[in-house]
DNA sequence: ACACAATATTTGGTGCAACATATATATCGG
DNA sequence: CCGATATATATGTTGCACCAAATATTGTGT
């Protein structure tokens, strides 16, 4: 058996134990060099990559402002710290914050002209860079591509074998920046 | 058009700009997913994915030593911060430091007794979660998987066009706004 | 109405990643 | 052999992500 590509970057002289896995790695470094591009093209404009996605989030609803909770219903990522995200974007003039009237638990998120010019001045370099990164795939090779990582996110219901123990099925939503993962702090 | 499922996910109300752009959310909002599910598992052995990441490599040079620019080399995403990194595995005795005598700018890191013991527990269950993750897929799904997540990372090596910039190619026709990415610093 | 749970956001605290810079050693040109 | 440059790691600093717990408000049951 030829090495494989991921084999022979990762410089692994054994091979994987099993397909998943090597599918698995290839995905996380797929997903953390395409990251990284987008995030250094995002801090040339000075916004973080989470920065940026709640601004098009709040785009698509213009005029409407949305919860924190829909903004983070819709992230493109899992984002447990949505409040300081905003703080950051507000501290920026890029949104507002407003209590609602009729909820006064709910805080209405805004985009700012300020924002919304950010956002113009962002579109045609994300849009080239989204084509750049995936131009050298043929339509068919990207619809399949979309196909596959849809049905990895979204497991049948009943687990094929034995779930034992670790297998808890996430409900299939979120995902994130790849790499790296936080240390338990254990008192 | 129907709505595609990510479309569906993110609550978006407008298709997406290009199949490029969904191909790319498909990808992190994936590999997020599947990244944290890993997370967890390491964390409840009080390590993160990065400190797994670095053990594994260690173990599969055993008994050998591995400059912190190997260990760089062979991570399966960026770490621009090794050093602290193997701190920590050195705090957490999973590994130890030494100088080298040939060339003294060298600290070769090894894995410990305790490490190895650490990676022997956790083999069976990344193994399994690994399986898990994918096993929905019929081997031809994981296979072209791969074989196209390895083509994403490797873009031809001379751009089609003017590689002015950022002006990567705009078919000459359509061209929609929008777009959203995400994932920064991955990082 | 009142206790109690649920919801929406905030705040505290901790660890980690990323960038820039510093230190130490090695190598190369003259 | 000496100075300049390259290499390997370390350190300072900053911002962000994450968990846990707090706060404020709303809904529910009796």
């Amino acid at each position: 058996m030829a090495k494989s590509v991921l084999q022979t970057e990762l410089q692994k002289k054994q091979p994987f134990d099993c397909p998943e896995q090597e599918a698995t790695l290839n995905l996380l470094r797929t997903a953390d060099f395409l990251a990284r591009e987008a995030a250094t093209l995002f801090e040339q404009h000075g916004i973080s990559t989470p920065q940026y996605n709640v601004l098009r989030i709040l785009r698509g609803h213009r005029g409407a402002g949305l919860p924190c909770q829909e903004i983070v219903a819709q992230m493109v990522t899992q984002t447990p710290d949505i409040t300081r995200l905003v703080d950051r974007l507000e501290a920026a003039g890029l949104a507002t914050r407003a209590r609602t009237a009729a909820d006064r638990r709910v805080v209405l998120v805004h985009i700012t002209e300020q924002g919304l010019v950010l956002l113009k001045r962002l579109d045609i370099p994300v849009l080239d860079l989204h084509r750049r990164q995936m131009h050298h795939l043929t339509p068919a090779e990207i619809a399949e591509l979309n196909r596959v990582l849809v049905k990895v996110r979204q497991p049948p219901a009943a687990p094929c074998q034995d779930p034992g123990l670790l297998t808890s099925r996430s409900p299939a939503g979120s995902v994130s920046p790849v790499s790296s993962v936080r240390q338990r702090s254990v008192p």
